[in-house]
DNA sequence: GACCAGGCCGAGC
DNA sequence: GCTCGGCATGGT
């Protein structure tokens, strides 16, 4: 790792209508990003250090190695028009408290493998301590890279590790989990490609396939890896959220709470259990 | 010092 | 098919 590879050369600016850097940030959805000086977010993007910060309806975007404009549109999900997404959050008096609040929160087109681990990291967790793994994992596996490419570590990286040394970074039971799933992905290159490819149905089953991934995970890993909007991930608060919301209260299992939202939501599903956990983890729901 | 967290798995009915 | 205990660990 030279020194000049810390260092941020590139600068862009992007004017974007209707977006929420800090809440698209800030909900839950990825771990990588940490708040820095003055609004901004300091994070690692295909193996480059970047500086992403908001000011009014100006992104700037900066960066050690050079990105197309398109491409960071693209991750951010800034070409979407969430107008129609919208007119089915405003149907709902229930979600009115979380669209004025949250309006331009925007789904991220994340790296596949990362999510896919990340998530897997999630169950039974807390995303206080899923970022602190996510750390820990990044500064374990960075200094032991010969090409000086930062960020998280690839399939390859951590299948060559040993779950001793994933707990000792604070995996716990997750360990054996993330160890057989990179050992996979690294064997099989073209799975999370073939998930990409694949129907929302067909990619679930893929994704279940992998041990330590259950229903919920599963739906992360879909909505946030592969940006298929229909996922709906039923985890503890969207359960407690939809169950005042839509059951009056009553015990509900989360697949019903899951084909419900499906149902009701279709193809926007995904981005409206984005604005319910968000609000409902920060208190403005109830 | 309980209780909780973007749950999942396996055992026992 | 469903229920339930166990699983690591840090924050509150």
């Amino acid at each position: 790792m030279t020194w000049v590879s810390c260092v941020i050369l590139l600068a862009m600016k992007l004017i974007c209508e209707n977006f929420n850097l800090e809440a698209t940030l800030e909900s839950g959805q990825v771990f990588g990003f940490r708040k820095a000086d003055r609004g901004a977010y300091a994070g690692v993007l295909e193996g480059s250090r970047v500086i992403v910060r908001q000011r009014g309806r100006a992104l700037y975007f900066d960066s050690s190695l050079p990105f197309d404009r398109s491409w960071v549109a693209d991750y951010f999900d800034l070409n979407r028009d969430l107008t129609e997404i919208y007119r089915t959050i405003r149907c709902e008096p229930a979600l009115s408290i979380a669209l004025r609040k949250y309006r331009g929160l925007r789904l991220i087109r994340q790296n596949a493998w990362e999510a896919l681990a990340n998530f897997i990291l999630s169950s039974n967790n807390n995303v206080k301590r899923i970022q602190g793994i996510h750390r820990n994992l990044v500064r374990y596996f960075e200094p032991r890279r010969k090409d000086g490419r930062r960020g998280f570590p690839q399939p390859e990286e951590i299948a060559k590790s040993h779950e001793r040394i994933l707990r000792q970074l604070g995996l716990g039971y997750r360990a054996p989990y993330l160890l057989q799933a990179a050992k996979f992905i690294a064997a099989n290159p073209p799975s999370l490609e073939a998930i990409r490819e694949a129907s929302y149905e067909e990619a679930r089953q893929r994704v279940l396939a992998f041990p330590g991934i259950g229903p919920k995970v599963a739906d992360c890993v879909l909505l946030y890896g592969f940006h298929k909007l229909e996922a709906f991930p039923v985890d503890v608060w969207i359960l407690r959220a939809m169950r005042a919301m839509y059951f009056k209260k009553r015990r509900v299992s989360e697949e019903t709470v899951h084909a419900f939202g499906q149902k009701r939501w279709g193809q926007a599903a995904g981005y409206v259990q984005q604005y319910i956990f968000h609000a409902a983890r920060t208190g403005e729901l109830f």
